[in-house]
DNA sequence: TTCCCTTTGAAGAGT
DNA sequence: ACTCTTCAAAGGGAA
């Protein structure tokens, strides 16, 4: 299980411990790598502007390493989007930013009345295998995404308190983009897209799969 | 072709 | 408040 240290940490972009040498991220920090036509999120906890315009501007051709992970993946955002641009030359986004950010986000999933499927974000760990997994692959040890899962969650144990708080805060500002690209959305929308269940973390192993009608 | 497996975390539902 | 359930990604393997 998860340092249960951080569960209280995750519901915010940044805690007051972060401002120790410990963490990676703070609410600045954030706001640093932060793309400019992302900035209009305004993802501080307070909803205030943020780091000064010369701080924004300078950061504006910096950008922070998992920002394509997180924002720019392939899946988020197909390569023929605008947002698998070079987040510089992306700014013409900003006039029409939430809409189509909204069409990018996620791709056109469809669920099976042709509607637009809205996934959910990404958790902390979720973050971490996308951008870890290759390096698993690389090492040739395993080839079955149940088993390289089964060592990234042994990796992910490892990781520092640090290194963890990095995909926390990366999981949060998920969250945050998620919420505003999506305000009535509820994870209960997507129960029953999937075909199965049964917990198989409280019954060990799986028993019953249901169908749901979905 | 479709679903299972396997992981952790978030969130909704139920008690 | 607490526990349980479901889904999020990935892709090889099994049915």
């Amino acid at each position: 299980m998860e340092p249960t240290a951080f569960r209280g940490e995750v519901g915010r972009v940044s805690g007051p411990d972060q401002n120790s040498a410990g963490s990676t991220f703070s609410k600045l920090q954030l706001l640093d790598w932060c793309p400019p036509q992302q900035q209009y999120l305004n993802l501080t906890s307070r909803g205030q502007s943020g780091p000064s315009h010369t701080q924004t501007a300078a950061a504006a051709s910096s950008v922070h390493p998992l920002v394509p992970l997180l924002l720019y993946s392939d899946r988020h955002f197909p390569p023929s989007s605008l947002y698998g641009q070079p987040i510089s030359a992306s700014a013409a986004l900003q006039a029409d930013a939430p809409s189509k950010l909204r069409q990018c986000y996620h791709g056109n999933h469809n669920n099976n009345n042709g509607s637009q499927l809205v996934k959910k974000p990404l958790n902390a760990f979720m973050l971490y295998m996308k951008e870890t997994r290759h390096k698993v692959l690389q090492e040739g040890r395993e080839r079955e995404s149940a088993a390289i899962n089964r060592i990234l969650g042994r990796r992910w144990h490892a990781l520092s308190r640090s290194e963890q708080s990095k995909y926390y805060d990366l999981a949060q500002k998920e969250r945050l983009l998620h919420m505003q690209l999506y305000p009535g959305w509820s994870a209960r929308d997507n129960y029953g897209k999937r075909k199965r269940k049964q917990s198989r973390r409280s019954t060990g192993s799986c028993s019953s799969w249901t169908l749901s009608a979905g």
